[in-house]
DNA sequence: CAGCATCCGCTTTGATACTG
DNA sequence: CAGTATCAAAGCGGATGCTG
């Protein structure tokens, strides 16, 4: 992209990470880790193959990512993002906090890859009850099972499916979010085909307090 | 701009904001408060005119800022940030912090409006001795004067003059932005041209402990 | 003067096809 | 798998003109 030429750290970050698609290739690194081409190009639906590359180049020379060309018998190209791309972690935190509203009015037809719901996850959701013994909530909607791990004060989130879960959460995405988020009631929830099978009271546990 | 149409909220949230100029838009709304259409021109050099009226009718309309047309004898329209612009505040933020270091080569041709420096003020700076009578700084690069002021534990930045500043600051923007957060001693600040009137110890209170 | 709209040349993007 | 090549369409920047 063109340089704003404003010596303003806003505008310098701009420079950097304002093209479109760059900070969506950003987000795919921190919810699926080291990537391959391929899989980013999965996890970017919309995005034209040129501009993947172009993209991945120069942000590769402005320091937020790497390659790394995996020796045989992998052989495959793996991208990853650097220590000053993950200091992005912040940017990307705000912009999902200031974007969740945007999203109660459903999928509209967009795309969904269930990954994406990572980042609410553990921005949104708390330990009400670190003392207790962890839950492990799987979720499934959208194209993958996510699981939603909380014990120790803690929440974690990450793609795929759980060992052993206490609850496994299904629905349309609209609706899971709705429910986990607490925005929605089990019943209301459930009434818009949400189905859960273990103890939901695990849900309870992970939504965050009258304190916000 | 064309949506991602990604079920995603930091994709949706960049369909809002992530338009070119957007976000540097809502910053000079946060650094300047309410204004009138020539003052964000002002504010924003390199913006085409056309380009500026079609992103305040689009922020409009996405509830992120609003106008205000007010009465005569003033007879000028005001852009403001509505409660919902002002929550990107949090994302403005952290564009902020991660930025600054590609602040530390220098200003290379780029236009400087002081104003912009505010922003990273209040968030790289801290009341180290919130007992202490506060202080004021007043800080002349740029364009125009700003003013720290720091005291009772908080440290506040805006447009303008000082009343009874502690000291003034002036240099080149990279220098005084440098002696500012520590990154230079006065020492080294002065012999890059750094110049003060008053006790610069009130740099000292400002400036963050080691511990960040 | 404040707040735009129009026009025009250039750059960026998006869609598709193709390749080592 | 990891891209490059091509081309039409959209977006941007700069200049200028218009209106209350």
């Amino acid at each position: 992209m063109r340089s704003y030429r404003q010596y303003c750290a806003a505008a310098r970050a701009l420079d950097v990470i304002g093209d479109r698609w760059n900070l969506l290739i950003v987000r795919e690194l921190m919810v699926r880790g080291p990537s391959r081409y391929t899989d980013l190009q999965a996890g970017l639906p919309g995005i034209a193959t040129n501009l993947l590359a172009e993209r991945l180049r120069t942000l590769e020379q402005a320091g937020v990512l790497e390659r790394e060309d995996a020796p045989p018998p992998v052989a495959a190209t793996v991208f990853k993002l650097t220590p000053r791309g993950q200091e992005l972690h912040g940017v990307m935190a705000e912009l999902v906090r200031w974007g969740a509203p945007l999203m109660v009015d459903g999928e509209r037809g967009d795309e969904v890859r269930s990954r994406w719901f990572t980042f609410p996850a553990e921005l949104f959701l708390t330990d009400t009850e670190p003392d207790k013994p962890p839950v492990v909530i799987e979720v499934r909607t959208g194209d993958e099972p996510i699981t939603i791990e909380a014990g120790g004060g803690k929440v974690h989130a990450r793609a795929g499916a759980a060992e052993d879960p206490s609850v496994v959460l299904s629905g349309k995405p609209q609706v899971v979010l709705g429910a986990l988020t607490g925005k929605l009631s089990l019943d209301d929830a459930r009434s818009h085909g949400l189905q859960w099978d273990g103890d939901p009271s695990a849900f309870e546990r992970v939504q965050p307090g009258p304190a916000g």
